[in-house]
DNA sequence: TTTTCAAATGAACAGCCGTTCAGTTAAATG
DNA sequence: CATTTAACTGAACGGCTGTTCATTTGAAAA
């Protein structure tokens, strides 16, 4: 029954994006079956194949997604002010940017593994200069005396880690808005770097 | 060729375990069969089952033996002191305790969703055990005036997602040594709850 | 030396995997 | 209306999956 109604590669190929996106996040790519994807779209699994060569092109498309749109925000927000604005303004925005992409970020992290060489350096690469926003902003802020750390590389990694980490507990229907979540975290950023 | 030299349950077992640690984190539980993980030991596929009833058991064992061996160590360590001294002890503990068992740390923050619902409420609760480890350890500084938060429960997952980050970029060949590691991240965790 | 039996084999089971493709459907085009 | 063609179906491909079990092996016990 092939075109029910209008024409569907506009619909259906996001469709297949999200379904993938969740159900790799819940239960794992490997555990996860083009038929289950299908399925849950409501097609065979064939015409998956009108959207992606391949189940790995699929995993990669939907972390690189992830990344591009991540850095693209990411540079456009925090380029402006001084380092201990930025600072603040890099941990709000992560903790905005991620918090309502909770299977973006469970995939993008948890499945690098199953990327081929090529596809994994590509991820690596992204996150790397991600990494390197904000460890420029403690770098401005050590040389100008407002922070202090015992390596700014590894306060880099710490911070991210730490702020990443809310993914993990973090519930919509919780005590906490994301607003008052980060407050909470600027103020452990904020006191763990100060000079 | 059965019994080739030697009883071998006693090191068939051990063989088994570490052979589908290793695995399971490289690759993901899902992602990884029987036949690989017998192929690692030596034996066909069917002699895992001399050891194990079935893989979901397997996994879950992994599991539960890494968080009982954390919970227990960590209960001897953290007694005695002052609510700083704890903290202290607790950082260099945790950091301790994790970075030579990357491994076990992958699988059991990573694999969580592989496993059924009562395996899971189990792990759950001890992560919630160790948890409360390091939240008692904020609640008394809090009451002694030495440390300060907005809101300790957080407090408590941030300090967790922070150190436990260090397995995610740790290097054993890297220009850091563990104490090294553990000094830095000290110096983050103290300034961060510090009052 | 003979017996015993823990330990492992290897074949088999039903079922699912990613992927391909000839054929079908129906909306869009002429 | 007739034609084109994007979108999808459904069956098929070889191969791998977790698990079972009758059988074989050989070290240890008698």
């Amino acid at each position: 029954m092939a075109r029910k109604q209008g024409s569907h590669s506009d619909i259906t190929g996001p469709r297949i994006r999200e379904a993938a996106l969740r159900l790799i996040a819940r239960h794992g790519c490997a555990a996860v079956s083009m038929r289950q994807i299908a399925a849950e779209v409501g097609v065979q699994a064939g015409a998956l194949y009108n959207y992606t060569p391949d189940k790995q092109s699929l995993l990669f498309d939907l972390m690189q997604s992830h990344m591009e749109e991540l850095l693209a925000e990411a540079r456009e927000a925090l380029i402006k002010g001084d380092p201990m604005a930025r600072l603040e303004a890099f941990t709000r925005f992560h903790i905005r940017f991620h918090l309502p992409r909770r299977d973006q970020v469970f995939v993008s992290y948890m499945e690098l593994r199953n990327l081929t060489p090529e596809n994994f350096a590509q991820i690596e690469g992204m996150r790397r200069a991600y990494e390197d926003i904000l460890e420029d902003i403690l770098k401005d802020g050590e040389a100008a005396g407002v922070f202090a750390s015992p390596d700014t590389r590894v306060s880099t990694l710490a911070l991210i880690a730490l702020l990443t980490g809310i993914t993990n507990w973090y519930r919509d229907d919780g005590r906490l808005r994301i607003d008052a979540v980060a407050d909470i975290y600027w103020d452990l950023v904020r006191k763990a770097v100060a000079a």
